[in-house]
DNA sequence: TAATTATATGCAACTATTTGCATAAAGATT
DNA sequence: AATCTTTATGCAAATAGTTGCATATAATTA
């Protein structure tokens, strides 16, 4: 149920539309909670529905209209009221695990590049956030509150990936040791 | 559809019924691949449909029968194929970094509260990988080709447990800064 | 000039996952 | 003696997520 929230949450900085909802969801708070375009505009039809948030329909020439998203008073206290409740959180459901439970029964070269490519991809997703905290987070002491909650998620980004980054080292070090 | 290639994986070591296997899931694979008892019986069905295990009905009175799953020629082939094929990983969703996202618009107390519990899950977590590690890998220079992947798995596992724990105090300080 | 990318929305079908329920008995604990 | 946990299976309904398709134009790149 919380595609709903992620959606209520980045409203509340800017009315949006689906389509830079969905480009949102590619840059910040998609790097821990991704969802399709689909997703997002059946979602934002069924918060609409339910009160949540208005629309501001633009007409456009050519393109279809813009369907403007804002957050009404009532999205605000469901936000509220989900803050408190518990946290739930699905672990990644990651196939590089159940590759390496393999290793011993399957030829070991191709475990060893799904980690190397599993490497490349931390490596670029590390650039990335690397790229964002030079630009918005130079100096994380002087952040106004409301941007410390974004920096945090930012951190644990960062440490995310260098930590998987490290491992994948490891990794292909000891799985050299696997005879083929 | 990689569910069933974990549970292929899980018999690749030893035949197991639908509950052994639902164990398992609960303490080693299941630490990056979680599934209900539900799930399982209902891939099993599937799997044992489609000719990828065997099963040996053992009767039990009182109880319901034994069903023991075991590998077959074509299940054991079709994860060597599956090996050669892209590595899936949905990243995980987690509704702490939403939360974050909501500092400066919420009481922060909330998401403080939620990051120390976060905090304990990770403690206990670690633990326990810690436990794993003492008990069965304590000289991991010695291992047999067909334990190195388990290792390196319950490696990243005590990595990341480390780096969410530590991300976690740095938090509570910045969060200890904001302005309820 | 042709092809691709970006803007902008959405339906339909399928697959995956969760949640709630149901049954049944043995063994352990209070 | 009563309750709780473990063993052992599974259905049904609901929710969530993915994949394929469809439309239509402007701007950019090759």
């Amino acid at each position: 149920m919380s595609l709903s929230h992620a959606i209520l949450t980045a409203l509340l900085d800017e009315d949006l539309t689906g389509y830079a909802l969905a480009k949102q969801f590619d840059v910040s708070l998609g790097f821990f909670w991704q969802a399709s375009h689909q997703q997002i505009y059946r979602e934002l039809k069924g918060l609409h529905l339910a009160g949540s948030v208005n629309v501001l329909e633009v007409p456009q020439h050519g393109k279809p209209d813009k369907r403007i998203y804002s957050l009404t008073n009532q999205g605000r206290q469901m936000l509220d009221s989900w803050i408190t409740q518990s946290t739930r959180h699905r672990g990644a459901k990651d196939e590089l695990f159940i590759k390496l439970f393999n290793v011993g029964s399957v030829p070991v070269e191709q475990v060893t590049e799904a980690v190397a490519q599993r490497q490349a991809e931390h490596a670029r997703k590390l650039e990335l956030y690397r790229k964002i905290e030079a630009r918005n987070y130079a100096s994380p002491s002087t952040l106004p509150d409301r941007k410390k909650g974004v920096y945090l998620s930012l951190l644990a980004g960062i440490r995310q990936e260098q930590t998987a980054l490290a491992w994948c080292d490891d990794a292909l070090d000891l799985l050299g040791t696997v005879k083929a």
